[in-house]
Parts: structure tokens; C-alpha cells; sequence
DNA sequence: CCTAATATTTCCCCCGTGATGAATAACGGG
DNA sequence: CCCGTTATTCATCACGGGGGAAATATTAGG
């Protein structure tokens, strides 16, 4: 007879838990947050549907998990604010290109892209990780005068390139290659770090500035 | 007895379809598309949830209506790209903060972009708006050479300030005053204005620039 | 004025989704 | 071996979008 799976705990000690997140990682990131079902996940994982609930209380529960699990991109964010600050655009320019055009990394940070414009809560989640990752180290590097608001117009200024090349993927940006693409987005980039008044950052301080009130 | 609206066509010539949109309308635009049942539309305006598949065929067939039936806030773009150009930035500042942060307009654009972010379709809408719109007509304006990667450029700031300020509500963006606003964000996108090696658009021609291949 | 076609409207049902609670089986410490 | 804990499935629930069929009003054709 079909002894399918019957009720109750199964034998052996398989990590069922490690399994479904393996399962719903590959998927939330291919599909985004929204067209992935639990039924899918828990079929594809051959567990009942009910077993995600118990381990992760949600689907935003196991959405958490899963983002949770991999390494944070902020980090290559992080390491590009190290060196110069004179060519840091180009630093980070080339690192969020990079992070963003990975197929994994792309994805998964597409896929908390759409779950966030979907969902107050993970809006504010996004919202939180680009205060505290971009802009409050980017301001903290920079130091001076204004210097969070530049942090938050540089930072707004990378969300929007990331938006349009790799979210929307309006040309001509998004089929741009690399090269052209710091060449293009440095010198503004470079622009909002300036003081006002300054024509390079950390550079000749006697140059003829704004009065300071 | 309680004669409640029996089966069949009402009475008169009301005109229900207007008046779903109506609903629509307002609640798509102050709670997003996803957050809004049709179920609940279909009451507030006091009908059966089948006369909207029946006009206007599905969720998204509503939200079309919805969406087509109110002015296109690119006309205001459209209209802040006449005139000078040193000043084109500024203008166009204002214009967007101003047509973003109206809570009528603002929350129908947060609208489209929620729904941007769920559904394929409708993030293809934007990207074509986008390029339409804004790329195309600025890049016209412009002119000369690298108008259109310049024109992108431009128009990814402005996308980056919109969805910092507006839909992630980054701070200290998201709560600047309109003339900081102008202020912090006029340099770069002047710098992104500029062809490379000319200091000011429609400058002196004879500035030392690259060589033209 | 009468009747057939058409438009509008409600009712009832389907299916898929996320979530919960009860039942059941294996595990593990005593 | 016993019993609490953990893992697992099943049976549902409430809700959301969508569709078909019947009922009623309006309109067109004579």
C-alpha cells in the first residue's frame, strides 16, 4: 500500500529546517517575495506547508531567515568607503555594480527591493539598513561640515543608479557597461561629497569658501 | 420587509461604474494597490464585488482606470525642462519634491511604484514612462554629445531622491526642507549636465574637451 | 404597445494563500 | 520503560481574486 509519509515525527534526524530555507532562499531570490508561495517552498522541499509556520512563524518569518542567512552586502559597501577620499565614487560605484549584477546577490537584493515597496515593515527594514549602513558610516568617513547630508545625498544618489539600472532597467543605464557607468555617475557623486565652498574634499582650506554663520 | 437591492439591474441609469472608480481612486492612492481588497472597494461603493470583473475585468484592469483617468505628473517634468538651462537642476528640484510630496499626486505615484515592485507588468509601465518621459525629453533638450547617457544619468538622481525621500523615507532626506533639498542636490546634477571637459552646458565650445573620435 | 436583444446587477461557487490547532509519531533524559 | 519535548502531518479557517448563471431593467425593432 501507499505508505506515504505518514503523521508525525519522522525518523532519523533530518535537518528539515536547513532544507526549507535552502529551498526558499533559491526561490525568494529568483522570484521575489511576493510570487513565491509556502505551498511551493513546502512541496518543493516535500514537507507539509504547515511545518514553515512552525519553524519560522511566517512567511515574512522565513523571509527574515533567509536574508538573515547570507553575508551582508553592506559590507563591500563598507570596505569601499576605505582609502581615498578622492576617488571613493569610483570605489563605490564599482562594488555596488558589482554586489548588484551578481545573479545571487542581485537577486536576493531585488527580491527585498519588491518586498519592501509591498509591505510597511520591510520598507522600514530597508529604510533602517540604509541609514545605518550608508549613510551614517558614509558621514562618519566624510566628517565635516553637513556631513550626513551629503552621506544621505550620496547615498540617494547610488539607490537612484541602482533603481534604474537594475530595478526599473531604464536605458540607457541599465544595459551600460561598468566603465562607462563610474565614468558617468563619477562626477556627481563627486559634487555632493564637496563642501560647499570646497572644489576638492580635505583639500586646500584656504580656497575661498562661504561664510560660515 | 427588508426589500434589501434585489438581483438584476438597478432602477434609473446610475452611474456605477464612475462611481467604483471613484472609490478606487482614493483608496488605491492613500493605502497602495496591494493593501486594497476589491472585496472592500465593492462595499464602500455599495455594489457586488462581481460588477468590478464585469466592468473592468480584473484588479489591474481597475487600477489602469485608475491610473488613466488622472493627469500624467510628467507634464510638470515636461514643463520645468523649458527655459534656462544652468538653472534646468533647481527647477526640476522643485517641480518633483512639489508634485511628490502633494498628497494626492504623491500617493498615486506611491502607488504605482508599490505595484511596480509585485507585478512584472506595471514595472515595465514605469520603465517606460521613465524613458519616455523623462530620458527622451531631457536628452532633446539637452543635445549635444552623450545627451542621452547624460539625460539617464539625470534622471537616475532624480529617481534616487524620489524613492530616498519619498518612498523609503531615509533620513536626513526624507525630512529636509524643499530649499536644502534644492540646494544639496543641484551640484550633482549639474555635474551630470556637463559634458566632460565643458565646465558649463552651452559654454564656450572652444574649452579644451576629449577628442572627438 | 409588445417583444426580443442587451446591459447591469446580484448570488453562489471555485480555487489558491497564509495561518492555526489538533492528532500523531519519534526522540531523549531520567 | 516512561514521559515531556520536538517534529511532522491533517483538517480546517478566513480571505482574496475570479467566473458563471440567473434576475432584472433598459433599449431597440417592429
Amino acid at each position: 500500500m501507499n505508505n506515504g509519509p505518514r503523521r508525525g515525527r519522522r525518523t532519523g534526524s533530518p535537518d528539515t529546517r536547513t532544507q526549507i530555507l535552502e529551498v526558499a532562499r533559491r526561490r525568494f531570490f529568483s522570484e521575489g517575495y511576493q510570487n513565491v508561495t509556502l505551498r511551493s517552498i513546502a512541496a518543493e522541499a516535500a514537507v507539509d506547508a504547515a511545518l514553515i509556520s512552525y519553524f519560522f512563524g511566517s512567511k515574512k518569518g522565513l523571509f527574515g531567515a533567509v536574508l538573515s542567512l547570507s553575508a551582508n552586502p553592506a559590507d563591500f559597501f563598507a570596505q569601499a568607503l576605505e582609502g581615498d577620499l578622492t576617488t571613493l565614487p569610483q570605489r563605490v560605484l564599482r562594488s555596488v555594480d558589482l554586489v548588484w549584477a551578481d545573479p545571487e546577490a542581485g537577486s536576493r537584493l531585488r527580491a527585498i527591493v519588491s518586498g519592501a515597496a509591498d509591505d510597511v515593515a520591510m520598507a522600514a527594514l530597508v529604510k533602517e539598513a540604509l541609514e545605518r549602513e550608508m549613510v551614517d558610516r558614509l558621514a562618519a568617513r566624510l566628517g565635516g561640515r553637513d556631513a550626513h547630508r551629503r552621506a544621505g545625498a550620496f547615498c540617494a544618489q547610488v539607490t537612484g543608479l541602482v533603481m534604474t539600472r537594475f530595478v526599473f532597467r531604464v536605458e540607457p543605464v541599465a544595459s551600460m557597461r561598468p566603465d562607462a557607468l563610474v565614468r558617468l555617475f563619477t562626477p556627481p557623486l563627486r559634487a555632493v561629497l564637496l563642501e560647499p565652498g570646497r572644489r576638492r574634499p580635505g583639500g586646500d582650506p584656504s580656497a575661498p569658501g562661504r561664510k560660515r554663520s
